[in-house]
RNA sequence: GUGCCUGUAGCUCAACCGGAUAGAGCUUCUGACUUCGGAUCAGAAGGUUGGGGGUUCGAAUCCCUCCAGGCACGCCA
């Protein structure tokens, strides 16, 4: 289904060749209503590189662009703007086919692609923390997102289950583990012994060469050392699991560092022969001598002592998701700090003759109300458990409050929804480079851009189909659209702007790929929950006569499949009633 | 020291590849309820976009410079 936007982009292209102008410029949505619907500055771009009157270009323009189809005449405006509005009987008629299309009138990507996200990745012996919310939330929308767009997706937990702290682990289990403690609570054992020992082994070189012993045998193939490892990350996963079970994240594959440990001799080997690395000081390296924000900034792939690192690991995952998972894309949702490294991995990938898209998408960091990085009142990370524990108990306060008559099953079910969606839809409706405070009472608000906000204005929807009766009983999400082609009418503004706002779902969705910002359909959605508001207010439903009833109940329909798919890819749940 | 990121209303944040009078929400103030779930809506107030230069028809956006905060810079991940 083609949108408004690409329908008028085509006009107007076309118009510019009829003119014999070059094609330039763009259109989009207009920045304010007083300028229509949609917008294109094609006449200033035009009349800059030609030298000529922007607002006399944009009149040639005008007089080849036919738009009687969908639009009002397209008006000239300020100092050369050409404005379209869209005539409310196009609308209606895009709206209703909307109703019947499983998309929502979103397309498929024209040339899919093999995308694989790389987000999480969390690490054996410590537990998941605040730090990695951003990460988590943010690659699984956006692999919701370019899933549904069309795009084959695999997303790959790149778990930290292989490297140097595992000598400490295994030492500390050795040494110092407490059994009881260990069955209460797996994990906070290992991760308190494998504080302890961190501690002695700074203080005391004695630990630290056992702990180096302990290493050099669990990657040399010790039979205790290697079943103490795989006790350790079966706990880690176990936690892992949980966290993922609440914040509802499913991973294709989980391919943690250990999986390329076999590979990494290869790796550095292939490096060497192909001189692409070299050996510098006993390690072996690459160099970035022609790269000049790299010149000075080389790449250690191979330790003097002869370890692998994780710049090692890294090349071995690119050759892996590449060569093997024949990728065409690769999505690292990794922290800021690691730009540097990535650039080196990149660089050394393009060496190798990979011509995959790989990208580093970075995130801010969460602060907390002092505008410092969100601690614990000890100054510890927050583990994301409890965190996401919290979120579910603040929202259960707030449903006791305003919807005490709930069923006690319900009441568990909603604060769930509505406690993680807060937790996401705040990480998510901003944009991601920026900072952002972690404030509960603001994202658990029932007002202003929040989840709940969201999730309310859709069970207000619900709740008007529970009353509307049994002839419109389905459902947002069912597979089957239950509705049958019908006319739409739009007579109020409130119903225009409303089917307006719809309509340009399909232009949003695609849009959050540009620049990897889930925050357009975020806000987007907001926009939606309040054009939908002021149209309950200002447009009664069920009390109306018909035709206008059965026109505004699919308005409503529509408004709720848009809230249910937006917040669905999103990552983000809805309930029935809160 | 070098490089990257960030700086927008009192607070939390938007503004898509340079577009029109920089938008929301919270807070404050004024209105609208025998409501389809008022958990809402309508309206008002609130700005030298960190400072200063520059590029042009036009700059929060691009360039230079300074300030503030964060991060990274050869054997941790």
């Amino acid at each position: 289904m083609e949108t408004f936007q690409s329908l008028l982009a085509k006009k107007l292209s076309n118009a510019l060749f009829a003119a014999g102008l070059p094609n330039a410029g763009e259109l989009t949505s207009a920045t304010d209503p007083r300028f229509g619907d949609y917008q294109t500055n094609a006449a200033l771009i035009v009349a800059k590189q030609q030298g000529e009157s922007p607002r006399e270009v944009a009149r040639r323009i005008v007089e080849h662009l036919k738009v009687d189809d969908v639009g009002e005449a397209p008006t000239v405006a300020g100092p050369g703007f050409i404005n379209f509005t869209l005539r409310p009987a196009v609308v209606a008629e895009k709206t209703a086919s909307m109703l019947a299309d499983e998309r929502l009138g979103v397309s498929q990507a024209e040339s899919p692609r093999r995308i694989v996200v790389d987000f999480g990745s969390p690490n054996v012996a410590k537990p998941m923390h605040v730090g990695h919310i951003r990460s988590i939330v943010l690659g699984d929308a956006l692999a919701r997102i370019a899933s549904f767009l069309g795009h084959e997706v695999i997303r790959d937990n790149h778990i930290g289950d292989w490297g140097t702290q595992f000598g400490m682990v295994i030492y500390g289990w050795k040494n110092l583990l407490d059994q009881d403690a260990l069955q209460q609570n797996p994990l906070a054992e290992i991760v308190r012994f494998y504080k302890e020992t961190n501690a002695l082994a700074t203080s005391d070189p004695q630990v630290r060469e056992a702990c180096r012993q302990e290493l050099v045998k669990l990657q040399g193939g010790d039979k205790e050392n290697i079943d103490i490892w795989n006790e350790c990350v079966a706990l880690s996963m176990q936690d892992f699991e949980h966290v993922y079970e609440l914040l509802d994240i499913h991973y294709d594959i989980q391919c943690g560092e250990s999986f390329y440990h076999d590979r990494l001799p290869g790796v550095v080997e292939h490096l060497l022969k192909s001189g692409i690395a070299e050996l510098s000081e006993g390690a072996v390296v690459v160099f970035f001598r022609d790269v000049p924000e790299l010149s000075d900034k080389p790449c250690i792939i191979r330790k003097r002592d002869g370890g692998f690192n994780y710049a090692t690991t890294d090349v071995a995952t690119v050759d892996y998701r590449l060569g093997e998972l024949k990728a065409d894309s690769v999505w690292y949702v990794v922290g800021a700090p690691q730009t540097l490294h990535f650039k080196q991995i990149f660089e050394i990938a393009r060496r190798q003759g990979y011509q995959a898209d790989l990208r580093h998408i970075t995130f801010g960091s969460i602060l907390g109300e002092d505008r410092k990085l969100m601690k614990t009142r000890s100054g510890d990370n927050v583990p994301l458990r409890e965190l996401l524990e919290e979120a579910g108990r603040r929202a259960r306060k707030i449903i006791e409050e305003k919807n005490p008559d709930l069923s006690e099953p319900e009441k568990m079910d909603v604060a769930q929804i509505i406690g993680i969606g807060a937790v996401k839809y705040a990480d998510l409706s901003q944009y991601r480079m920026t900072d952002y405070v972690f404030l509960w009472d603001k994202m658990l608000s029932l007002q202003g851009n929040t989840a709940p906000y969201l999730q309310n204005a859709y069970v207000r929807i619900r709740s008007i189909f529970r009353k509307a009766g049994k002839s419109w009983n389905w459902h947002p999400a069912d597979k089957e659209i239950g509705w049958k082609p019908m006319r739409i009418c739009l007579n109020e503004s409130a119903e225009i702007n409303l089917a307006k706002r719809l309509c340009q779902f399909a232009e949003i969705v695609p849009q959050v790929l540009n620049d990897f910002r889930p925050n357009i359909l975020a806000n987007y959605l907001f926009e939606v929950a309040n054009v939908f508001h002021t149209f309950y207010e200002a447009c009664p439903v069920l009390k109306s006569e018909e035709p206008a009833r059965s026109s505004r109940l699919a308005l409503c329909y529509l408004t709720g499949r848009v809230l249910h798919r937006g917040l669905d890819l999103l990552g983000i749940k809805v309930p029935e009633k809160m």
